[in-house]
DNA sequence: CACCCTTTGAAGCTC
DNA sequence: GAGCTTCAAAGGGTG
């Protein structure tokens, strides 16, 4: 009788020695995780950034399960037993046993709470090693509709894509450019780039250019595609992937039989080529959303529309544009310092050569009608009045703060799309011994504008417009033209503006002569 | 399959 | 220095 409640109680201070041990060994596995990660923190910050919270959250939980679930066994096994671990979850008030207290010199802690709580915060401002800081976060507002975009998916487009009709969704390409106009826009050592890396001496800038526009995958990497510095770059070309018309489409005996040596190595040089101008930049990335937009793949209407388009930006808009072109030139000047566009002049021997002729044959195909498209699928504000009313007005970048650097080619700028046409057509009934028949392009410009003709044919008695035929440089202007509402600015435009209405392009063709 | 078309801008060339 | 030419991208169209 009397046995069994000394066997109880025996039994229950067995267990209790037992718990007690346990916890010490607890307390010293908490003492030596502690120590560990320490130490782990003091030498491996970023092994300890890493893994340390997910072992954390790991040797938490686990803590805290094991521990709830045996203090609740014990409870349920011996309710009468004060067990140490559930003293936290009944009452922290409750005194703690004496033989049961804690002889191990480590503070105490709730078994739901990490001991190293306190020193650390879970919250992602301190955890989010991957998230990037707010002004390189790739979500910006779009200057336009104000709504977030973000980062577009580099499958759509190599460059500069914007993906059609998602203006509001998808990153500027060129946001990388936009959060830095506050900054000071290069950073250029003193002792200039002459860096053997050109990469490693470039700023932020200009390696998000290289990784954007000359992001590899552009050019497929063969060795002689690669820039001096082992960098490829999508401006060199190689013969092998892109061939020069009319002197790599020969058959290997062909090439061996017909061309000298000193051919053949200038053949092998790869072909390093221009650096995208502001417009192209811009068509690049907005060819994909006026594809979208339209159902037009022609490239010539599409690049129309683009046209219209931009000379319906703003001045800041466009700048953005200028002042990337500018990093683009500079970056292409410092990857290859002794190039020069002359380098890509005449590769097309045989076309230059057969350009003459090639006159009569185009002038046979200067009717296609890109307006009905672009009327369906362009922006309002490329209509026929947008291209006159467009803000591309010279004070507006000159005020622009933003504005590029003044180059006198950036400063130019086209008072209107059918204007460049009419100096054209001048050279085309003036000049037709050397502006009509040296050049294809001129002459397939000009012939391909239609509106140029007839508004000259029958307005031939306008001497007073030769301010519309070309793009007038700012350092060329007075403040008369400077100022946007001059009137006779106005009238100018305005008369071109009735002319080219009452020729709208649908309905001009090119008159053969 | 090479070239054209079409746009704007940069740079080279020519006079 | 003005004017002209070439090239840069793009991709459907054309011979």
């Amino acid at each position: 009788m009397l046995e069994l409640p000394v066997n109880h109680t025996q039994k229950r201070k067995r267990f209790l020695e037992l718990v007690a041990k346990w916890q010490r060994a607890r307390q010293l596995l908490h003492l030596l995780v502690l120590i560990v990660l320490f130490y782990l923190f003091m030498i491996f910050p970023l092994i300890f950034m890493t893994i340390f919270p997910l072992v954390c959250v790991w040797f938490c939980c686990l803590n805290f399960f094991f521990f709830f679930s045996y203090a609740q066994y014990l409870q349920m096994k011996w309710p009468l037993l004060d067990v140490p671990g559930s003293t936290g979850l009944k009452d922290s008030r409750s005194p703690t046993p004496g033989h049961l207290s804690n002889k191990v010199p480590v503070v105490q802690h709730g078994h739901h709470v990490h001991p190293l709580t306190p020193l650390i915060t879970y919250s992602n401002d301190h955890f989010s090693p991957g998230t990037p800081p707010s002004h390189l976060s790739p979500e910006i507002l779009d200057p336009k509709t104000g709504i977030p975009r973000t980062p577009h998916p580099s499958e759509l487009s190599p460059y500069y894509p914007l993906s059609p009709g998602a203006v509001g969704s998808i990153a500027h390409p060129l946001s990388w450019f936009m959060q830095q106009q506050g900054q000071p826009m290069y950073s250029i050592p003193p002792g200039g780039f002459r860096h053997p890396y050109p990469a490693l001496t470039m700023n932020a800038s200009m390696s998000s250019l290289v990784s954007s526009r000359f992001s590899p995958h552009m050019v497929t990497p063969p060795p002689h595609s690669l820039h001096q510095t082992g960098i490829p770059h999508p401006a060199i070309v190689s013969p092998a992937i892109k061939q020069e018309p009319g002197s790599n489409n020969i058959s290997p005996s062909m090439h061996a039989k017909s061309l000298v040596p000193q051919k053949k190595e200038e053949d092998k040089k790869p072909h390093i080529k221009k650096p995208l101008n502001a417009f192209m930049l811009y068509m690049k990335e907005m060819r994909a959303k006026v594809v979208a937009e339209c159902t037009l793949k022609e490239s010539a209407a599409i690049n129309q529309i683009l046209g219209r388009r931009w000379h319906s930006l703003s001045r800041e808009e466009q700048a953005k544009y200028y002042e990337l072109a500018r990093k683009e030139r500079q970056l292409h000047s410092q990857l290859y310092p002794g190039w020069s566009a002359r380098d890509n002049y005449r590769k097309r021997d045989n076309k230059a050569d057969s350009k003459p002729e090639d006159i009569s044959i185009r002038n046979t195909k200067q009717c296609v009608q890109y307006l009905p498209s672009e009327k369906m699928c362009d922006s309002p504000a490329s209509s026929q009045g947008s291209m006159l009313d467009s803000p591309a007005t010279p004070s507006a970048a000159l005020a622009s703060p933003a504005a590029p650097a003044a180059t006198h080619s950036e400063q130019a700028q086209p008072l209107s799309l059918t204007t460049k046409p009419e100096g054209r057509m001048h050279h085309h009934f003036s000049l037709p011994g050397k502006a009509s028949g040296s050049s294809s392009s001129s002459s397939s410009s000009s012939s391909s504008q239609p509106t140029i003709s007839v508004p000259l044919a029958s307005s031939g008695s306008q001497p007073s417009t030769p301010i519309l035929t070309r793009p007038i440089p700012f350092t060329s202007l007075n403040n008369s033209m400077l100022s946007p509402p001059s009137p006779f600015h106005q009238a100018a435009l305005h008369s071109h503006h009735a002319l080219f209405q009452s020729q709208p392009l649908s309905l001009v063709t090119k008159t053969t002569e």
